[in-house]
DNA sequence: ACGTCGCCACGAAACATTTCGTATAGTCGC
DNA sequence: GCGACTATACGAAATGTTTCGTGGCGACGT
């Protein structure tokens, strides 16, 4: 249980709506998804993400209420290691590198990133 | 072709390997990968992978020779895109942090991460 | 009470991915 | 030519993903 499987890309699309949400009804969802699934579709996805541990179901009311079992943060995570592993050797800086390579950051952004930096030069210095 | 679907991982695995050693044949892939499948299984995917166009294939001597159809870099790209539009909303540079929040930079991923930021900042001093 | 509507469960089709066994044929040494 | 070896091609099973239809059940208005 501490390692449930990645997310497959109509899963992930069901979280994405869960974690906007914050929670949701099979209805909700489906509608915020409306142009690219039926309302079935999105139910017998929630049922199988159920089983696998990605979503938490409230059956209390008659309307199950479905939230996401682990955090964006949390999953994005996974998925950055996984893509990590699966294509850059292991390395997430390198990943990093290419994802800033891609686009423009916005300054927000790049301020980020520098207080990462000089956090880390910090730490650096710190070891000496 | 401008658009050749996302690689799945088995066949990210071959790429890899096509990557690290230019070019190989089925053999040559198959004991690199030796541990995790059989020969024909590699043969298989490669043929695949040819019909898809993610690998090009010399018949010109008996044993076909293989190699990927587009470099490293450029599948990191779409790869780190397509990640970053599924559970980063399209933005890399999000992605880019979570990647850097997982902690595993070598010294020379921060040394290569520290010069993107200066030549990013010396790019803002030259828009003055 | 009855019809209608919304909801969930279930099954199954359609498709993709991954695996490997078997068939077939070229090549080399003898 | 014959046998051993290696190569590709092909088919098909096993598994995973995504889709949606149908059926049954309860709630609600009239």
């Amino acid at each position: 249980m501490p390692a449930p499987r990645r997310p497959t890309d109509a899963e992930l699309a069901i979280l994405r709506v869960l974690w906007a949400l914050g929670a949701g009804t099979v209805r909700e969802v489906a509608v915020e998804l409306r142009r690219e699934s039926a309302y079935t579709t999105v139910l017998k996805l929630l049922q199988i993400m159920t089983d696998k541990g990605l979503v938490r179901r409230d059956e209390s009311a008659r309307t199950h209420v479905y939230r996401a079992a682990r955090s964006e943060r949390a999953t994005q995570r996974q998925l950055v290691r996984d893509l990590a592993d699966r294509a850059f050797g292991g390395s997430a800086a390198r990943l990093a590198l290419q994802a800033l390579a891609l686009r423009k950051a916005s300054p927000e952004e790049l301020a980020e990133l520098r207080g990462w930096l000089a956090e880390r030069e910090g730490k650096r210095e710190e070891a000496r």
